[in-house]
DNA sequence: GTGTGTGCAAAAGGTTTGCAAGAAA
DNA sequence: TTTCTTGCAAACCTTTTGCACACAC
């Protein structure tokens, strides 16, 4: 378990102010064994929830953003009317449960790399991003 | 180019009544070359620029899920303030562009085919997503 | 003390919904 | 006539913004 203090010494490092709130965004985030994979409301539940405290849902926004900005956090593309973040930075993929709503990691072990033979003149690859949708197997949805 | 009879003809195959809306609509959607990616604000503008008509926001809504749950449509996982849909409903990837915001259709043939070695126990996977994020790769301009 | 961050409420987008009027079968 | 569809406005949800107050340095 990461102590406080190491989240006051992290935010300060990457020129974040290492205020109450903050830290205890931290905590909720980065003291978890697995990767958290979450929307802002989510984040916001889990506060109270083992927090038991309130922190504003604009101070969550910009926290998360600020966050996401300096890489503690990774943005997820799925289409949904929510944003989902990712405490996993690093590069892998998602498999995504079509009856759960739920994200599971994929690494990229678990996935022959991949080449890609086409390219757009001028531009860069920035990240490939793999999203396998997942749904139940014994059962016929139309 | 596709004659309106055939729209309504498609329409009314697949049990969906084939409304002056609807044929509007499939008119703008589907008498075009090139694959047509858009978010329900471009096919309102192109409603109104192509057609020189009025479509409702609600009319324009319903019509796009119900084309897509008929399969004529295919909604993009981006992730974005708005749903991105596609014309082109084959199997196949998306470049996204980050500087301009424009997708562009990435053909299964254009990537070595994924092979995914890791399983969820008891789903089946019922598609793959690349999403490739590129920009511009000049560094001049400094 | 200065500059940054927080919290609240209001506003801003995109999307959905309820319902009366209209069109298709 | 019956059923489905449309259009409008209001409602809804997520996200952003403006501003006064509080906190970090």
């Amino acid at each position: 378990m990461t102590k406080n203090c190491n989240f006051i010494e992290k935010l300060r490092q990457t020129g974040l102010r290492p205020t109450k709130q903050r830290v205890k965004i931290c905590e909720v985030l980065f003291n978890r064994e697995k990767t958290f994979h979450f929307t802002i409301n989510d984040l916001v539940k889990k506060i109270s929830e083992e927090l038991n405290e309130k922190i504003s849902l604009a101070t969550v926004y910009n926290t998360v953003h600020a966050f996401e900005k300096k890489g503690y956090l990774k943005e997820i593309s799925i289409n949904s009317d929510k944003s989902y973040f990712d405490t996993n930075i690093s590069a892998h993929h998602h498999f995504y449960d079509e009856d759960t709503h739920e994200l599971i990691d994929c690494s990229e072990n678990d996935i022959d790399s991949i080449n890609i033979k086409k390219n757009i003149t001028g531009k860069k690859i920035n990240s490939i991003e793999v999203l396998i949708r997942v749904a139940s197997d014994n059962q016929n949805q139309n």
